[in-house]
DNA sequence: GATGAATGAGCCTTCATTCAT
DNA sequence: GATGAATGAAGGCTCATTCAT
């Protein structure tokens, strides 16, 4: 269906302004909590209204709910341009690995909402939520089995191990600063080299 | 000061309840998030009164705060012991890293809360607790920096490296379930071996 | 009835406490308003707690209706006083506004509360009050009413003369200071004065 | 700054329903004070929700706040007129009772609030209307002194003697009824002639 | 289409008062 | 007799959401 020049045109500005207020409000979310941040406050730190808030987004979960997805979409994609490339799983483990750290230091005030605001979804979106997780999982827990049948990672329950890794690069949303010493990029490549080949050194 | 037993006896009920009710507010805090929690939830999942709440705390802030004061004491106690013990490096850190794991585990809601309801603190109360934070990352990344002297740690910035470590721990607070496949102590073994030798086998 | 010595004691310490609680309350009543007043806040100013008061009054009011009561009767038995000498009117008014002005000064506290806090009683002790005014007043007015007929005493409504000179010196309990420059007597005394013979000078 | 036709007619309804409020407000407050009065009592005056009232205020204290200021500046203005005239003291000072006393009848609720409710303020607020206060104050002082100087005022402290003038007056809120036997203006003119002259009369 | 006004449910907190020992 | 514990009724205020123009 084609749209009117005008309609299109239209189109493009709510998109426009949606984006601006997912971004405003993940901003406020990741700082002080879904709770604790009115859709006055989203609005008045675009110098909106809250009218105007309400004109794009029905509910203050519809926000939330939209940061949800493309956080997810995100970390979806970069997985998958991995996996297409069908790289033996110690190239293709480090990539995700590097690749997942770089996307929780860019969008740490996304992850940081992913992380912490699921309990402020309904039942449904919880659950759908709960599916992506594991799909996520999943696929990498399937580069880990293809490791150990390799004879190239160390034997352990992959639920466990993928859990570990991602874990560590989770965790990034805690404490890397963008001001710090460190670039992403590097902090990356020390996790990536620290879980490949543990803090120990060996004789 | 001596109190006389009439009033210690007293002293003991009263923090026998506030035990009680510190132990729920962080039950439900945990499942829901603070603001999402009422003191009537915390009251009624005690088959207590709201009142009966406001009469042992003056403030959900102050049960937020024993909560958070709680926590790091046991965490600090922990790294405490390891530390009196004066052992290498490399059995050091294997020992904290395993007791912070455990620790986290055994009291996945309290951490939780740690970790996601710092925002909810007043400014004193963050201050107080960064400097906290500080202090027990300061001991874990001197044991870090004795290792790489002594040639058994790799080589990094300690700060990464102990970010990196204890963040794949704090994680589990995410992903860990008691009634999972593995046990507690099986989980953290697990950690403290990928973290160790990393996820490669060495060929 | 006869009580025996112990009893007897006993009554006493049950005056000397409420003495000492209604005093207390006074002087918290007056600087913050009934309303702002909390039992509690009335006990610990004496070190004591709640409950005590509750021992020795039955409800927040009733020390309200004491501090009434008792203001009431420290200005009526000063206006019992001057009548019982059958002065003449121009004296008996001079006399009477005087220790009315001295009356309100020295209990600051209790004037202001007798007449702010007159909304907080319920109909019945309001009536009875109010009935009390009346009587004072009238008292007074009746001294103005002779001063009038023997020719001494400016010809105008008692009621608006004796409410006239009655607000000077009630308005004194708001800005009397005890550590001002004037003690209570010299102001006493100019109220009198600039009352009786106005604040110009006769050619 | 300009308002666009649309923006100025929202202020003035804003305005309009803000002053509705404020004079429900201070009657309420007047009758019961200040804490016995509720928001919800406010609206429902006024039919309205309590919501509606916090949608044109940010608290209740600034409602009082509305009320002092109101207050202040009617006063202030009265007192300002008279000053511009440069009359002789005796001329002012007679003009500035009458207008004072008239005030604090016609808006005996108003100053009922002023002289009562102080101490709900803040600390700022109250200095605030503490200075002004003192403003007030001295610019009838002033008079005052003039009189002394040209001989044809009693000698006596201004402070004393500006404080029982106006004591007089300000009393009136409290025993003053619109329905009563005499008019507002009659009594002004007793109590001016009263302060004026005295209530002897000179033989 | 855009937004100012209104709403109602709910939450934290306070406090006079009662109760039980 | 004295007091610690408990209670319940408010009250101020917030906020997501709806409505009406």
């Amino acid at each position: 269906m084609k749209l009117s020049p005008r309609a299109e045109l239209k189109a493009k500005k709510q998109a426009y302004v949606q984006d601006e207020i997912v971004a405003a409000a993940a901003k406020l979310f990741a700082e002080r909590g879904y709770r604790a941040v009115t859709i006055d406050d989203i609005g008045s730190s675009l110098d909106y209204t809250k009218s105007v808030v309400y004109y794009y987004f029905n509910s203050k979960n519809e926000i939330l709910w939209q940061i949800f997805q493309r956080i997810y979409d995100s970390y979806f994609e970069s997985i998958q341009e991995i996996r297409a490339r069908n790289l033996p799983p110690a190239e293709a483990m480090r990539m995700i690995i590097r690749k997942h750290a770089l996307n929780v230091m860019e969008r740490r005030e996304w992850t940081a909402i992913y992380f912490r605001e699921e309990s402020e979804l309904n039942d449904q979106q919880r659950r759908e939520i709960a599916k992506k997780k594991r799909q996520y999982d999943a696929m990498i827990e399937e580069v880990y089995e293809a490791g150990m049948e390799a004879g190239v990672f160390r034997r352990m329950p992959k639920h466990i191990a993928v859990s570990g890794l991602l874990g560590m690069c989770n965790w990034l949303y805690v404490w890397y600063k963008e001001q710090g010493a460190f670039s992403a990029e590097e902090i990356a490549d020390y996790c990536v080299n620290l879980l490949a080949n543990g803090y120990l050194t060996k004789g």
